[in-house]
DNA sequence: TCACCTAAGTTCAGTTTCTGGACGAACCAT
DNA sequence: ATGGTTCGTCCAGAAACTGAACTTAGGTGA
């Protein structure tokens, strides 16, 4: 299997990675999601060739995850903005820190602390069941194919 | 900046990227959480180069999100299971299913489906607050330096 | 007016990584 | 003895990534 035909699997996980599945890319939805929105910025802040900054926030605009914003004219400049799309991928990233703050901060600590302001305190993301509004594990889940299984 | 550096920076996101950020280990991942253990099951259920599963799978080892657990001796063969760090991974693999579902679903609807056996129904995996309980957006958080940063 | 600066790319040679396919090791079945 | 299974390794060629220079379109200060 190659890279392009990830996103004609019949599979969910599949095809979100064919968009945001490969290491730099979440990066920069990281630094997306940290306020950053200039090539600029996403560049210097990654240290990474300038090559795969263009190619990769193009990929993100053509699959509506960022929208390219004029912020000026003469000359035409733009920012890349999360998209409502872009910012369903909230649970993801959030998903990920936690993995890290749990298995990879140091003696210190998080090096980031999240606050929610509907309540005013630091947490980490819980992930819960839709129905029954309690916290999920691993092992209680039973997976069966869907409508739309190949 | 390059890959081996990531594992380095004062980001929760960077170090759990090093690990799982790229596309086909976290196609490894999904197949685990699906209950595929054998180096042959992931080959030919990915269609992929056996070097890179090797290499994969030896790293999800090193970094304890899988073990290498002997099923026989003569010859000795292996199967590789989610530790619990592993495990821990559930959520984020989850939240990507969802994204996938809500965005690439075709009109047939979602690939898989997801049965909470703790109270019977499908569900939908939603972030919550660890603190107030409530669903969170990512309008709602504010993020800070932590004990933790650089 | 001229030199220099910024932002957002593009181009390209050289390096690293990934691919597909063959091969190897250690055993089992017939 | 021949073929099958499982889990790899090895290698040449293809694809992706890197770093550095270059481009475009305009702004700044002297």
């Amino acid at each position: 299997m190659k890279w392009e035909d990830l996103a004609d699997q019949p599979c969910s996980i599949a095809r979100s990675v064919a968009v945001i599945g490969d290491r730099w890319t979440l990066m920069i939805l990281r630094d997306a999601f940290l306020g950053v929105r200039r090539f600029e910025a996403f560049q210097t802040r990654l240290g990474i060739s300038r090559t795969i900054i263009t190619e990769r926030l193009n990929l993100l605009v053509d699959e509506g995850v960022l929208a390219k914003v004029p912020y000026q004219d003469r000359p035409v400049r733009h920012e890349y903005r999360l998209t409502p799309k872009g910012l369903d991928l909230y649970p993801v990233v959030m998903a990920i820190v936690h993995w890290g703050d749990r298995h990879y901060a140091g003696e210190a600590g998080a090096p980031l602390l999240h606050r929610h302001k509907a309540c005013g305190c630091d947490f980490h993301p819980v992930m819960t069941c839709s129905e029954c509004h309690a916290p999920v594990d691993a092992r209680e889940v039973e997976t069966r194919a869907g409508p739309g299984a190949g």
